[in-house]
DNA sequence: ATTGTATTTCGATAAAACACGAAATACAAC
DNA sequence: GTTGTATTTCGTGTTTTATCGAAATACAAT
């Protein structure tokens, strides 16, 4: 698994990134009801809301996770949904037992 | 255990704070010689030389990973040592397991 | 093709982090 | 107490990060 353990814990350097990782790990208590189902992600305009901060800020802090691998992202029609990435989560925290 | 984890994380968010972590880990590899036993932990002097940069700006990281509570020091004479404070680093290991 | 909705990119600003050298502090030894 | 060594604190410049609103892009629907 290629991943960078630098770019990643900068990543994660930040509580509001935490918390959008945290939010996607149970989708349907964290977020109500889409029109598409919680397996392709959960739509970006529902965690502009949830953070509370302005949609350009969220959307940065959403790249800087793909960017390191965290999430992922499809796009379907308009709108842009975004979800874990539980092979990098779980690599990182396994780089992190070693480097420590 | 008591700990920030937003305090550690951003801790850790730094190469060279990193380094000095991993190098604490074996002392005994990593520098030669000193007066006191590593029990006590590594004299400043010797990771100042090891990192690089200056003095000053070293002695900064240090601060930052015993305000974090990764590392501890012990003043000896002149002369301050630090050693990982390995109950904090396997708390947050733990707290991060959990987190992501 | 015009309009509307969703999202990202751009440009600007403020705050935080990183680095340095110089000054200050702490302690030992003389 | 003066000198020398070890370390930290202070003042400063530079870079990175976080945030915003406005402009740009992408797509759907009419």
């Amino acid at each position: 698994m290629q991943m960078d353990l630098d770019e990643i814990i900068k990543a994660l350097a930040n509580p509001t990134r935490r918390e959008i990782l945290a939010w996607l790990k149970t989708p349907e208590t964290e977020f109500c009801e889409q029109s598409f189902p919680f397996e392709n992600g959960v739509c970006s305009g529902k965690i502009f809301e949830r953070a509370g901060l302005s949609q350009s800020t969220v959307s940065a802090h959403l790249a800087v996770l793909q960017k390191a691998g965290l999430v992922s992202s499809t796009k379907i029609g308009q709108w842009v949904f975004y979800k874990r990435d539980e092979a990098t989560i779980a690599a990182f925290l396994a780089a992190m037992r070693d480097a420590l």
